[in-house]
DNA sequence: CAAATAAGTTAAGCCTGCTTAAATTCGATT
DNA sequence: AATCGAATTTAAGCAGGCTTAACTTATTTG
């Protein structure tokens, strides 16, 4: 059996951290909903095993191992992700939750003869960055999140925050995809929530969805 | 997290069973490589949540639940195998450790949509038949085992035993696969092995080797 | 049919990953 | 600098799935 736990814990870690490269208990426990002891029993594991740089009550880092190890499973996940939604149809507000069920199972070997049928894609059906097997992650183009755009302003989007299934169907409902552009008619001062137009139609969208859209400008 | 070790009982149950449907403990601790105090361990948690019928010493069954849910995983396992094979090009002596791994994970709509995608075949690389939906296992062609064909007889290959990946590359690396005839010309009283053709090629197969292949009339 | 052997069960215990409750430490006031 | 609330850790305990060792029941066979 993998260590599925302290694979999905590594992966929350790389994913959740601050810019710095830090990460608090407190979010690790939030994102995969278990008390805090659980977070401070597998981070000393995890110390021990060597795949964070831990000691009580200070910061939490990956080290070094642990980046690698969980690049790794963002990879894998994200692989699995564009095969789900490439290959098999699956539509981009499904696969995440999928794809989360099957990364702690392929073997690489699987995992890398997927990447070669999908030509080495470098993004995910979200716009994440998919690791290369040496380790060499993608680059974003420059963006910024939609909730930062101006009235008549235009951008065109790159990524969109992939945490929430119901967000995703959402903004697919209303016609937000990845390469569509978005042109902001109007801020509302008091909820800051926007209109804009997408596929020549307008539709209002709260501060909270297009904080989770990224954009790059046009 | 699923029931991943109890899935891997009923399958094994399933799977291994006598005739009657009944299977001895010994051989289920055996397949899963677990002691037999684990196997009565499991017995007990199955048979209270009404996945088995069993009493201490007594003969071990699958009740009606156990029955469907092990068939589940069967078709969950096999479907997974076919898509390896015809979509990710994986040969069929490495699908079956790999689908072991993934059975468990994935959702059973996403079971259903590669089954769709396969257009709903009815057995698996090894000749296995792939249970429908709702349940309907195929039936295969009257076969028997290749080592009981006599000298002069000929077979055509319907199913090979998938639980060894040796044998199974082994047995392709001479050109025997699912759909070839193979032509007794020999079979050598002392060890019971037996010299046969397959395209055009003779090769000596020994009787244990025979025993799991499995061949219809020609 | 009784003894020997095989098969299955129980008991005690280990490890992992989790929980709740209580204790400790941090860090942000005032 | 003392204090208070939030964050984190420790402690105790539980469930799942396993082990080995000792025991019991079933089956084989002389």
């Amino acid at each position: 059996m993998r260590n599925i736990s302290k694979e999905d814990y590594l992966s929350a870690i790389y994913k959740f951290r601050e810019v710095d490269g830090s990460i608090k208990a407190n979010i690790i426990a939030e994102k995969l909903s278990v008390s805090n002891a659980a977070v401070t029993d597998m981070l000393k594991k995890l110390s021990k095993d060597g795949y964070v740089d831990y000691k009580r009550y200070k910061e939490i880092k990956l080290s070094k191992d642990g980046e690698e190890y969980a690049k790794n499973m963002v990879r894998r996940h994200r692989i699995w992700e564009v095969f789900l939604n490439q290959v098999v149809g699956i539509p981009w507000d499904e696969v995440h939750e999928e794809a989360h069920n099957l990364e702690h199972s392929a073997s690489d070997s699987l995992i890398n003869r997927m990447e070669e049928m999908l030509d080495f894609p470098a993004f995910d059906p979200h716009g994440d960055p998919i690791p290369s097997k040496d380790g060499k992650m993608p680059k974003l183009k420059k963006n910024i999140s939609l909730s930062f755009l101006q009235a008549d302003d235009k951008g065109k989007v790159v990524r969109v925050n992939d945490f929430d299934n119901n967000f995703l169907s959402y903004i697919s409902k209303i016609g937000i995809n990845l390469g569509k552009e978005i042109f902001v008619k109007q801020v509302l001062d008091f909820d800051r929530s926007m209109l804009v137009v997408v596929n020549g139609k307008e539709t209002n969208i709260s501060n909270t969805i297009a904080s989770n859209i990224f954009v790059e400008a046009v």
